[in-house]
DNA sequence: ATGTGATTTGACCAAACGGTCAAACTCACG
DNA sequence: CGTGAGTTTGACCGTTTGGTCAAATCACAT
């Protein structure tokens, strides 16, 4: 293990290389369907190489998570107070969707986890996001009351944002199933439009 | 293994239980995060006595699926060409939420599966799926096309009907994180039904 | 009660797994 | 070009895993 200076060349370029095969495996085959001989193949190191950067399975997998969450919260944190509401939260929806579309990896490692019951990130559920979610609740709820947005369950209306634009990453292979050659995206986007209007028009 | 006569009481009794316990520890844990001793415990049988109903892992999970696949899929069968469209719909999505109530195990070892790519029922999916869902959008564009429900991406109508409903299984941590106490489906089924309500009438 | 097929089990196996370690190699820098 | 820190690896280890097998036990029809 290196001294914990400032990273070296080669510590960047391999830690990167890591996180990123880790990424892959971890997010087709979940914690526990992940080898590290896998991913260390992934990656174009050998087994032990690769645990000199990372003691264990389990710090990869942290490390990939803890980078992630930020990342995953960050469309919901943009969502601003001073702006026009129905506009703020549409913007909010074409984030999310934007997201699945370029980061399905990310969401499906997510997907993963809270589906087999979040075992190693239920404290960041109950705390980060349990907190940014009441904050907006809140700011929803202003709006509604303002009659600015149509009155429903704010927490149900973030619910609904969530499924409808994660669905497009974690089930992927279904949703081609169903659409063929069609770009999912290209329908997804109107459609996600037409709803939240429809819903939110006070 | 016992001959392929009509199954004994033995039989019945402990197929019954190992497929109960198979169902807990796949949809807790993915395929490969489950193992047999786990699910032979649950089960409360030996190791080798459950491999002699069930001669490997992967068929205590092709029977579980194929068990489901069916059961999934009906709640759709049952929207019916002759009833009112708009109600037939909000039936449908009604079926479908109560499905996620009582069935969250079997929507997890679907989430699950589809999630990593589904390795084991893309057949299903291009086959009894795709069929299903062909001729039932069919039926959704006469309806657009004579007026009786709004025109919106028939697809995509189907597919955030899944995905509403069964985050509500599929996620139910993280869910629970948010709401707290309170019954994620008291305010699940109110807000699904305004929802399409405003995105259907026409 | 007895024989036959159904059921159950302890002991076992080979492969895969996460991880260790000492030794070898490479790089940057004076 | 020498040296010390940073990097890489083959060989190895203990455990877990899915699965086997012969032998023992059980259920039940005759």
């Amino acid at each position: 293990m290196p001294k914990d200076r400032s990273p070296t060349r080669i510590q960047k370029k391999n830690r990167a290389a890591i996180l990123e095969a880790a990424l892959n495996v971890f997010s087709a085959n979940g914690f526990r369907g992940a080898t590290v001989d896998q991913i260390a193949s992934e990656a174009g190191l050998s087994k032990p190489n690769l645990l000199y950067y990372f003691p264990s399975k389990v710090d990869m997998h942290n490390a990939l998570l803890a980078q992630l969450m930020d990342t995953w919260l960050d469309p919901l944190r943009e969502m601003d107070e001073d702006g026009e509401p129905l506009a703020e939260i549409m913007a909010y929806v074409r984030r999310k969707l934007q997201m699945s579309r370029d980061f399905p990896r990310e969401s499906r490692l997510f997907a993963n986890e809270i589906v087999q019951g979040a075992p190693r990130i239920q404290d960041a559920l109950n705390h980060d996001l349990k907190t940014l979610v009441d904050e907006k609740t809140k700011l929803l709820e202003r709006w509604m009351e303002n009659g600015k947005i149509a009155r429903v369950h704010p927490y149900h209306l973030l619910f609904s944002v969530w499924s409808l634009t994660q669905h497009y990453a974690d089930f992927d292979v279904q949703v081609r199933a169903i659409l063929g050659n069609e770009d999912p995206f290209d329908g997804a986007d109107p459609f996600l439009e037409t709803l939240y209007l429809r819903l939110l028009t006070p």
